[in-house]
DNA sequence: TAATCGTGGCA
DNA sequence: TTGCCAAGATT
């Protein structure tokens, strides 16, 4: 039988020993510091997002900074992180909080949710974790705790096992303590309670985990059934030009959406036509630089680069979604991953043969 | 409802 | 290699 009463105390005291307390977005715990942590860690690890984060936040320490700042730069300091999207909407947000609130985060759920970026667990987790109001939350942590604990089965992804997750945190969450409360139950699942190899002798839930007495923990939470994933072939046109290689803006939508990249083309002819005309000759000489093979969560890229070596006396014709981009001089633009590596590897010096 | 969006770690 | 997953939101 499940104490839910007793959820929250022991939770809690639990979390007073050994809860997370020294994360860099718990210090200095302003609204726009955990609201930044709170995007940031999306979708994503607490040891990845750190260094990101710190390297964010000293250069835009408050929604002011931010707002001002070109998104450019934004990207630049998001390039690696992944899901861009979500510095393009906290960038949008820092704008709208700038221009309609005075710059300050709002303390109410809806008005955050209204937000770009924000949705029900990231307003929930924010004004929880920074105005100690009792809101509910719902992530990966969350899901797997009670998923187990009160053995819901089912992919939380579906709406309907969605509204049980909901229905269960708004039954164990306590009136008071709702920052500790959230940081705890999350400091559960990401210490304690994880996915592989869960420490269930240490957990101060166990006595009436349904999952652990069914012996049900690995098959908790319901995965998705599994898709096949879906291959792409793309090929990129690597200008060069005295040691400079041509980036465009890629559009906003897609991957990468918004940062900056070699010309994409769906087909190598249509690059090659595309190559000649810009080298301004009747032919141009192009070489492979070798396949570059992305696998992401739900499609693979393979993506077909080719080096088209432009003359010294080449106009350096530049527009507004174009630039000449030198790897070893500084720069305040966000690159596509590929585009990084591809770049270092050009301005490698080529090996030289043993004597 | 289902697809889309990144990267790194792990088995 | 391959699959799965991590402080989800958007369309």
């Amino acid at each position: 039988m499940l104490q839910t009463e007793s959820f929250a105390p022991r939770l809690l005291s639990w979390f007073a020993r050994h809860g997370r307390g020294d994360l860099p977005w718990q210090r200095d715990r302003t609204p726009y510091r955990v609201w930044v942590s709170e995007i940031m860690l999306q979708q994503t690890q607490v040891a990845t997002v750190i260094p990101f984060y710190a390297r964010f936040v000293t250069r835009f320490p408050d929604v002011t900074a931010l707002a001002a700042a070109p998104l450019d730069e934004v990207l630049h300091h998001w390039s690696g992180l992944g899901y861009y999207a979500r510095a393009r909407n906290l960038h949008r947000a820092a704008q709208l909080i700038r221009d309609t609130r005075g710059g300050a985060v709002p303390e109410d759920h809806a008005a955050l949710v209204a937000l770009p970026g924000i949705g029900r667990s990231t307003a929930g987790a924010i004004l929880a974790l920074a105005n100690d109001q009792r809101h509910l939350i719902l992530d990966g942590n969350v899901k797997r705790v009670l998923a187990r604990w009160a053995g819901i089965g089912g992919f939380p992804g579906e709406a309907r096992v969605a509204a049980q997750f909901w229905a269960l945190s708004e039954n164990v969450t306590p009136a008071a303590r709702a920052a500790d409360f959230t940081q705890a139950i999350m400091d559960l699942g990401a210490t304690l309670c994880t996915q592989r190899r869960p420490r269930c002798g240490d957990c101060p839930l166990a006595k009436d985990c349904v999952a652990l007495a069914a012996d049900r923990i690995a098959e908790l939470p319901a995965r998705r059934a599994p898709r096949k994933r879906p291959r792409r072939r793309i090929v990129w046109l690597v200008y060069r030009r005295a040691g400079a290689v041509l980036l465009e803006r890629r559009p906003t939508t897609g991957i990468w959406g918004g940062l900056w990249g070699f010309p994409e083309f769906a087909t190598r002819a249509e690059a090659e036509a595309t190559a000649v005309k810009r080298a301004g000759r009747r032919s141009a000489r192009l070489t492979a630089l070798g396949t570059v093979r992305h696998v992401f969560t739900h499609f693979e890229l393979e993506i077909e680069p080719l080096l088209v070596e432009l003359d010294r006396r080449a106009p350096l014709v530049e527009q507004g979604s174009e630039t000449w981009y030198k790897s070893r001089a500084p720069t305040r633009l966000g690159l596509a991953a590929p585009v990084t590596s591809l770049v270092a590897a050009l301005a490698a010096p080529p090996r030289r043969r043993r004597p």
